[in-house]
RNA sequence: GCGGACGUAGCUCAGUUGGUUAGAGCGCCGGUUUGUGGUACCGGAGGUCGCGGGUUCGAGCCCCGUCUUCCGCCCCA
């Protein structure tokens, strides 16, 4: 690198090459599988209003002040780079009135932004594949949406890789009072607590079932759970979704442990977690929102869904796919270049991929296309032209043979192969 | 935000207790009589050793600061 090069925003990365093809297929895979479940693809701004991110987060103290990449533009307006893409669909779902045709069912897939230390699979712009049910309530809903992420994993072979944490954060009610009981018994064991913990008791105790402290271990042990606390309904809710499981056919285990910060979600908690990516373990999680698009401003809408990170699961994808080889044509001699160019663009309009090298010997070109994974070459000089053929050399197996030009479509179209370029 | 580790050619790394013009492999470029690649041989380019200070006769090596990456913590919408 020289010496006054331009570097890269911390946290940030260019994907080239194979990374972006794994992105790639990532997306293409989560874009298909949910369609294959009714989903649509939706696109909303980068950049939001702040308030739409406030909003959705309360007043939850570190995240809103530190974590967020807010600014303000020319006009005044505080802005924010989206940090997660619930929100904004939630908002495109009330501002274009679609809270009149529920369900929605929406995927997305983009660049996400926090303002965070960057560790392997986290970084500060990243980049989720997401998907939203709005409008249905009922417990199916749950287990569909799951099975759904659990189709993603699969289809991108890495299913036997993570395992399906399930929980019940229970409904508002439930909660509430488990709150209490959870807030009044580690308030017992306070001085046994890790620091952390204790400040986690403050504002937000919930957290403190997913501590990491070795100190903390006996006392959450200890603590209530959560199912004595469910009512009635959450209960039935709680029991219906790992029924709809069972019917999809998902395994899953129950992890109490799994919580959510915040007074929108309710019941279902799920995360699909990994052992292979250290402590950025969490593949794809979601769970139902009730109270988000009353948030936004819409009516009380229930909704749920998750989102998964394209960096984690490009990371354990076993290998990149392919680029889609060449063909390389190469002309020899100026008089060779104009049938070259025609031979090409017809291979182009039947849907082949051609290049061709503007300079070099044949050897140089030949070199390059090896180098670009091609899968033939189509090699032309004043002999060819002189008796109507081409040389079509087969690059994989390296034999050759002489074909007529008007052939060149018809032999390449069924021999698509690849090649391992970049 | 807190704690720790790393930072030498495009990539992966070597570099003895600080001592002359900083090395290797791979890759790249060129050549091995000019119409044949992926494999052999020969040659070449490319680094002010992340950046900035300091100590020293002398620093890739020691000290301080800073930036990046990585490992944990906090947070995880």
């Amino acid at each position: 690198m020289s010496l006054n090069a331009v570097k890269p925003v911390r946290g940030t990365h260019d994907l080239i090459g194979e990374q972006q093809r794994r992105h790639a297929h990532v997306i293409a895979t989560a874009r298909r599988i949910t369609g294959l479940y009714g989903f649509e693809e939706w696109a909303t701004p980068v950049f939001e209003d702040t308030s739409v991110f406030a909003r959705s987060l309360g007043d939850t103290s570190d995240v809103v002040s530190k974590e967020m990449y807010t600014f303000s533009d020319r006009g005044g307006e505080s802005l924010t780079l989206r940090p997660e893409g619930t929100a904004g669909i939630c908002r495109a779902l009330v501002t274009n009135g679609l809270t009149q045709s529920l369900p929605q069912k929406a995927f997305y897939a983009g660049p996400m932004f926090r303002y965070e230390r960057p560790q392997k699979g986290r970084y500060r712009q990243f980049h989720q594949i997401g998907a939203e049910l709005i409008g249905s309530g009922e417990p199916l809903a749950d287990a569909e949406t799951i099975t759904m992420g659990r189709d993603v994993l699969e289809a991108l072979g890495i299913v036997d890789e993570v395992v399906l944490e399930l929980n019940t954060l229970g409904d508002a009610e439930s909660r509430a009072t488990w709150r209490t009981a959870l807030v009044a018994y580690f308030s017992d064991y306070r001085n046994r607590l890790s620091e952390d913990s204790q400040l986690r008791l403050e504002h937000n105790p919930l957290r403190i079932l997913d501590s990491k402290a070795a100190e903390d271990q006996p006392v959450i042990e200890g603590a209530p759970g959560l199912e004595q606390y469910l009512n009635d309904s959450s209960r039935h809710f709680w029991d219906d979704v790992r029924r709809g499981l069972d019917v999809f056919n998902v395994a899953y285990t129950v992890n109490p442990r799994i919580v959510r910060g915040l007074d929108y979600y309710s019941h279902t908690a799920f995360e699909f977690v990994t052992n292979r990516l250290g402590a950025q373990g969490t593949v794809l999680a979601g769970g139902r929102y009730d109270g988000l698009v009353e948030e936004m401003g819409g009516p009380a809408t229930p909704a749920i869904g998750w989102a998964g990170g394209i960096e984690r699961l490009a990371m354990l994808l076993d290998e990149a796919p392919d680029a889609t080889a060449p063909i390389a044509i190469i002309p020899l001699g100026a008089v060779a270049e104009t049938p070259a160019i025609r031979i090409m663009t017809e291979l182009r309009a039947a849907g082949l991929r051609s290049e061709m090298a503007y300079r070099g010997n044949l050897k140089k070109r030949m070199e390059r296309a090896n180098r670009a994974g091609a899968s033939y070459a189509i090699i032309l000089g004043e002999a060819e032209l002189a008796s109507g053929v081409v040389q079509l050399r087969d690059l994989s197996e390296g034999q050759q043979r002489e074909v007529a030009p008007d052939d060149l479509v018809k032999l390449l179209s069924h021999t698509k192969k690849t090649g391992s370029s970049v």
